[in-house]
DNA sequence: TTAATTTCGTACCGAATGGTATCTTTATGG
DNA sequence: CCATAAAGATACCATTCGGTACGAAATTAA
């Protein structure tokens, strides 16, 4: 048996069940809006007390904070995993996409939570805030050295510095992960997403130089 | 000459100001966001009491609608009037993105309006929500209008039915003001959009070349 | 003048928000 | 068995929200 016979804290044993609480939040963050989601709401939902909250999170920026971290943990990561598969172009495009144009299901809403951060960046506290800008910077750092390798091997040519081409294919993942999870047509998203990507094959390519 | 000599209605002369009401509206709602402004809020601005506000607009929702209209009359119909104005396509697109990508000064706010309720459509009242599906499906057909012209004048090939496209270019334009109003950097934006938009250019399609 | 009519704005409503003061409960350490 | 410590939750705080009841004010019609 594990050693783990931890010597119990002083007082009174927490029954305060964090995980629980961040799934409900999560989900509802993610499902209905951030700002359609309030902590009294969040209590109700995990059957737990307000101050208990407060005592395990401190505020509403800081559990915001906690539920993108466990967010990025349990989604986002596995998801972006795909990205440095080495597997083709092409494959990886595609299930980047599949995986993005999935509508809602109970299992899990349309959409992303970091998308829907990044659109209401504004209103965000300053702790959530500065952790969306670090994880968005993480994320175009992964397409950067994604599409590095795939131009590597021949399968696509960048028609510009490919720190702009990541931000370009960061920003065109955001609008088809929002324009999901605000209900539009998965079959439209997809193709205006190929479309949208189909730059980076065009190998006639001898970009006209534009703005100044 | 004015007959104008109206005979005045039964009880106390109105005093309201709809119009300054409605200017104060939409320069809240447009450049700190929908959900940041409420309609305290812009009885304070406005200097209007409450009450005042209702019995002109009738609800919040009826507000947000009629400063919307408002907004569509003043600053997105003259805008979109580049579009049938039967330039070169590329002159057109140049103005479009320019005007776009315009960061907020004190006379207008960056972003649209428009494009910020479609983002938000899900948290929009019935009254405005309509609206905004209505003024989309126009706007996405004045696009059509625009994007076939320029096709019948060979300046840009369609790399699928016009609706599509049509529906393509709404999508980016969107992203566009969006990630402006986010304040992101105007010159990384614009870039970008001229990667979104070099579809319709790709002449490798075997387009009749222009004017060779 | 007086009645009818219309608009005005103060002052209020109940509900919800983010956040806490405080007392009770349950544990450990001596 | 009592003190200390930690976590429990009820019940509250001030503020803001969207929305309204209602009486005062200002006008026309008689």
């Amino acid at each position: 048996m594990s050693g783990e016979q931890v010597k119990r804290a002083r007082g009174r044993p927490k029954t305060f069940d964090r995980d629980h609480t961040l799934d409900v939040a999560v989900d509802g963050y993610w499902r209905e809006g951030i700002d359609a989601v309030s902590v009294n709401e969040i209590c109700r939902r995990a059957n737990i007390s307000k101050p208990g909250l407060y005592r395990e999170f401190g505020s509403e920026d800081q559990l915001l904070d906690a539920a993108l971290s466990r967010y990025v943990e349990t989604v986002l990561g596995p998801a972006l995993a795909a990205l440095t598969d080495d597997r083709p172009f092409q494959q990886t495009l595609d299930s980047m996409i599949e995986f993005a144009t999935r509508p809602a299901s109970s299992e899990s809403p349309a959409g992303c939570l970091l998308a829907q951060m990044c659109a209401a960046r504004n209103h965000l506290g300053p702790v959530t805030g500065d952790h969306v800008d670090q994880i968005r910077r993480e994320q175009i750092t992964h397409y950067s050295d994604w599409l590095e390798k795939c131009a590597d091997r021949g399968e696509i040519s960048l028609p510009g510095p490919i720190e702009s081409i990541a931000g370009y294919v960061d920003a065109q993942m955001n609008l088809i992960l929002n324009r999901i999870a605000a209900g539009e047509d998965p079959d439209t998203v997809r193709t205006h997403a190929y479309l949208a990507f189909a730059i980076l094959k065009a190998t006639d390519v001898t970009t006209p130089a534009i703005g100044s």
